[in-house]
RNA sequence: GCUCCCGUAGCCCAACCGGCAGAGGCACGGCACUCAAAAUGCCGCAAGUCAGGGUUCGAAUCCCUGCGGGAGCACCA
């Protein structure tokens, strides 16, 4: 028998057992089927048309299947061992589908734009291209000796110019579109102007623009209006910048105290001209068809809470002395308007100046004054200030200098000021005074509240701190009275918190609406009637998620495909005009004028004099313009990059739609289409919501514009886990590599001398105990290295890393080795002689276990059922005698199984067993089903719960049978011990049990 | 503070819709091989499921309480 592949494979392991399966072997096929895979182009993927549609009609036949990973940034110092792990569990799952009928989409891209390299250039001077591109062949290199089957041609990197030349259309795309409310979903701009030039709109919403007619809008009128409504508009607000990194941030890179998620720098509040997406029009179908997809209930939730959704009613409450002047608030709890007894609207709100009062009121109490403060703020004596105006402004300064983590620190104690100014509650026509407090956010809701102390626990808290009055006006139940010691009915002053349950409304009438005794939902709804009648209110949707901030102050991502007209006003560049190129420059240093508390940006783009500043005939002339300075934020790029693996060449459309139809479009088991695109993706939890969120806000962009043909990207959504370590750290509080580590649990660890104490976290270059692949590789190869990793748990779990534990696998694969190839010879231990029935059987039940795992991504029990067959075999072969052979049915059923976790070592012994094509694309095996059906099987019998005896009976028996022969069993009788059977359960296949 | 997830041999983990707690691996012990050690092979080994209560003929599995670990959110009106 000759067998190419194989005849090279003489690398000795020691002298007695040349052909033993060991690191040196296992390097020796791994290289070369590796070679192999690249040069036949096994891993290629057919497209049903187009330049990569070579081989379809092949796989025509066949259900498509696209399995995809979360986008790696090229990090310059390479990978550890936990990266792989999803990596290779969707090579795995791929390798599976391929066997078992599938056309399989599997293909991997770089994540190339951002810090980590335009940093190293600030430090060096190098381009981050150079960077950039030798970090992404270093990755290259670790895949392909990882195994991973992707298809190569389809490798993409977001910094490829024929890349972000279709971000950069996309881009577009999202520009000249708006939100139609009525329609529910984006439309062209076109079509928007179209109506309203054919006076077939007349504005949106029922307000006219600039309340004229449209024709009498001047030109630069028109685009204003045109432009306020864009998915992508100019906007004016505050912002997130941070001078740290020189550049804004969107609010998903901040984290909660106040910092950039990278690099931990602070992070300022600061109003700036900026670029954002108008993600917040997609905000309820964001959330509504999360239930429409397989993803993870804990990845859902948090999307869910980012988004913030919560249903409630928009109120107007006029000012006392100025009733056409209304403070917006909004309340999830409508229905208790009547118990809001004073307002607060936040420091930064825009109608603070309008309402401040000229002086005191003779009644105002010191602590209204700002008495409280005294000690906190210098200028605050223990009197307050001395009039509203003074206090307001002082008030406002003090909320401005604290920041997120100060507030975080003091939480719950409630501070704030009276404005001087009353509003009128307009359910009462009672004046309630209206105060400052940081408690109070601008960026949620209307940045003021109606507050409503009886029924609110952090109005309760600031009522009682200003001696405000707590009215009452949902009667709590029975239960809650008694729990906190009061009898029923106690009036709401003198509750020791507020209550915040439903109820029944109380205390709620006046000439036009009534709530007394309806429960809380009909009195939301009753109130919410009576609102609207007297135009002081509507039900509103109010959501958490703000638009997305999407300039960066950066060099290293994509251009904006925009420039600025004479007016100052931007111009979206035709699609002909792309890509917008970055420019050289010689100096990626982000600038940043002024010091933390008023330093502008400055891009490093605007350095490039020669680029920023551009001659175009954009149709009427050559003029001058000057281009955007600012570029993309990372996740721009990775919110599409599925979508070109599908067709990554095509240079008329991001992705051809009939390709797109085939690769996107899926149907569940029974047939019924799905509603979103890649059938399975597998990535961090640390994605939850940033490039998830932004990925499918872009993705419905596109859907609704008829670019891509499913409403989600993603239907299926699976998190890996990660792979833990343990750490080590000094006496300083200081980690120290773990690799240098010596000792043990019992007698203490130590690093150069010094104790250490053990920790365990993600492995990891900050914890330094990262475990590199090609360490493991040396010591087993890399199919031991991907068994482990498939074998220590399940996919999902996070798992320590145990190095000791690696040896397991590696001798599985050892002694599978062994079961087919002579040691000593190389000689085949494969024969004709057929299995015998029960080996047979142990096969096909391991055929059927493995096939469910796999579809399942069970790999961890997959690779115990192969190891279970192969001990059989090996029990198998020794009771056989010396000269017994393998069953060439059970050897090639062994390795097929064993080429999705095992690819290389699977490969060499299917060409040993005399096939010359790969196994990559042979068929998974299919476990007979009569060789699963057992005739006779064993039955526990319990009495009383315990098991007392066995009884065998057929497989197939009666329950009356096998109640008839339990009873008949002497074991049975005799631990009945005459007692009566009250009753007998019986399982079929599982167990009796006989209740006495 | 609120929400969610997880606690099974010394360790990593199985156990499908509630049905005999154990598939697999590590470690450990014995034996074989060896001058010896490593490697390798064979054989063996152990827990009753974090604790308490409930439902059930029957609970690792469902429910409640507590303990321990992890994650997310955190003045969101």
């Amino acid at each position: 028998m000759s067998i190419p592949s194989a005849a090279s494979a003489q690398v000795p392991e020691d002298d007695a057992l040349p052909y033993r399966y060991g690191p040196a072997l296992a390097s020796d096929i791994e290289s070369r089927w590796q070679d192999r895979w690249a040069a036949e182009g096994t891993y290629h993927a057919p497209n049903p048309t187009g330049e990569l549609s070579v081989g379809f009609e092949r796989l025509a036949g066949r259900p498509k299947l696209y399995v995809l990973d979360m986008f790696p940034y090229p990090s310059g110092v390479g990978l550890h061992v936990g990266h792989p792990l999803g990596y290779i569990g969707t090579d795995v799952y791929a390798r599976f589908k391929r066997m078992s009928g599938h056309n399989v989409l599997h293909a991997m891209g770089y994540d190339a734009f951002g810090l980590p390299a335009e940093q190293y250039a600030v430090q060096t001077g190098q381009h981050p291209r150079v960077t950039t591109e030798a970090n992404i062949a270093n990755m290259r290199r670790q895949f392909r000796a990882l195994g991973l089957g992707h298809d190569d041609r389809r490798s993409v990197a977001t910094t490829d110019v024929d890349y972000y030349r279709w971000t950069q259309w996309i881009f577009l795309q999202i520009y000249h579109a708006w939100f139609d409310p009525h329609a529910g979903r984006a439309r062209p701009v076109a079509e928007l102007v179209a109506e309203l030039e054919a006076g077939q709109r007349l504005a949106v919403d029922g307000e006219h623009p600039e309340g004229r007619a449209w024709s009498a809008l001047s030109a630069a009128e028109q685009r204003a209006f045109v432009d306020d409504l864009r998915l992508v508009y100019r906007d004016q607000a505050p912002v997130n910048w941070c001078p740290g990194l020189g550049t804004v941030l969107a609010n998903e890179e901040v984290t909660p105290d106040g910092r950039s998620e990278r690099g931990n720098f602070p992070v300022f509040q600061r109003p700036l001209q900026q670029w954002k997406m108008r993600i917040t029009a997609f905000a309820e179908r964001l959330v509504d068809d999360l239930d429409l997809i397989d993803w993870p209930e804990r990845i859902k939730a948090m999307q869910r809470n980012w988004i913030g959704r919560s249903v409630g009613a928009r109120v107007r409450f006029p000012l006392a002395h100025d009733p056409t002047t209304t403070i917006p608030v909004f309340t999830t709890r409508p229905d208790t308007l009547f118990g809001a007894t004073y307002m607060v609207v936040a420091p930064e709100h825009p109608l603070v100046s309008q309402l401040v009062a000229g002086a005191w009121g003779d009644a105002d109490p010191t602590s209204w004054r700002g008495a409280g403060l005294a000690g906190v703020i210098d200028d605050v004596t223990v009197s307050g200030w001395d009039s509203p105006m003074e206090a307001v402004a002082g008030y406002r300064h003090y909320a401005s200098t604290r920041s997120e983590m100060e507030r975080q620190r003091e939480s719950r104690v409630k501070t704030g000021v009276f404005t001087g100014a009353f509003a009128v509650n307009p359910t009462s026509g009672k004046h309630i005074p209206v105060f400052v407090a940081d408690y109070v956010l601008m960026g949620y809701g209307t940045g003021a509240i109606m507050a409503v102390p009886a029924h609110d626990q952090r109005d309760f808290e600031f009522a009682r701190a200003f001696d405000l009055p707590i009215v009452g006006v949902v009667r709590p139940p029975d239960t809650w009275f008694a729990e906190h010691g009061l009898a029923p009915g106690t009036p709401a002053s003198a509750w020791p918190e507020a209550f915040t349950g439903t109820g029944v409304a109380m205390a709620s009438a006046n000439e036009g609406v009534s709530l007394d005794g309806l429960a809380t939902p009909e009195a939301i709804a009753a109130v919410n009637r009576w609102l609207a009648s007297v135009g002081a209110g509507t039900p509103t949707v109010t959501y958490r998620l703000h638009d997305w901030l999407f300039s960066r102050q950066r060099y290293w991502g994509e251009p904006f495909p925009i420039v600025y007209d004479d007016d100052g006003l931007p111009v979206a560049l035709p699609e002909s005009m792309l890509p917008v190129t970055l420019p050289e420059i010689d100096d990626y240093t982000p600038t940043v004028l002024g010091d933390d508390d008023d330093s502008v940006p400055v891009p490093p783009l605007g350095r490039a004099a020669d680029w920023a500043e551009v001659t175009l005939d954009l149709g009427d002339g050559p003029r001058t313009y000057r281009r955007e300075l600012d570029t993309m934020p990372q996740w721009a790029g990775s919110c599409w990059y599925y979508l070109r693996y599908l067709d990554p060449h095509n240079d008329a459309a991001p992705v051809d739609p009939a390709i797109e139809r085939y690769w996107m479009q899926g149907s569940t088991a029974d047939g019924q289409p799905t509603f979103g695109g890649v059938d399975l993706y597998v990535g961090g939890v640390e994605h939850a919501v940033l490039h998830l969120l932004y990925a499918r806000f872009w993705h419905k962009v596109l859907f609704d514009l008829g670019h891509v043909s499913t409403p989600e990207p993603f239907q299926r959504l699976y998190n890996q886990g990660y792979i833990l370590a343990d750490a080590f750290v000094d006496e300083r509080g200081v980690y120290v590599e773990a690799d240098a580590v010596e000792g043990d649990a019992e007698a203490g660890f130590s690093f150069e001398g010094r104790p250490v104490r053990r920790e365990q976290g993600k492995m990891g270059k900050s914890l330094r105990n990262a475990v590199s692949p090609d360490a493991i590789r040396n010591q087993y190869g890399t199919d031991t290295l991907r068994l482990y990793e498939m074998a220590m748990g399940p996919l999902d779990a996070d798992r320590p890393w145990s190095g000791r534990d690696i040896i397991g696998v590696h001798r599985f694969l050892q002694k599978l080795w062994r079961n087919l190839v002579d040691e000593e010879t190389g000689a085949s231990r494969v024969g004709d002689a057929p299995a015998d029935d029960q080996l047979r059987r142990v096969l096909h039940r391991t055929i059927a276990g493995v096939r469910a795992d796999m579809d399942d991504l069970r790999f961890n029990t997959a690779v115990a059922k192969l190891i279970e067959c192969n001990n059989a075999l090996t029990r198998w072969l020794a009771a056989a005698g010396g000269g017994a052979t393998t069953p060439v049915e059970v050897a090639e059923a062994l390795v097929a199984m064993l080429a999705p976790l095992a690819p290389h070592m699977a490969e060499e012994l299917w060409a040993r067993l005399g096939h010359t094509d790969s196994l990559v694309w042979a068929a998974f095996p299919e476990a007979d089903p009569t060789l699963l059906v057992v005739d006779e099987v064993e039955l526990p019998v319990q009495v009383a719960g315990k098991v007392r005896a066995r009884v065998r009976v057929a497989a197939d028996a009666e329950v009356a049978a096998i109640e008839a022969a339990v009873l008949a069993d002497p074991a049975v009788v005799q631990a009945l011990a005459g007692r009566e059977v009250r009753r007998v359960v019986v399982v079929p296949g599982r167990l009796v049990n006989l209740v006495v």
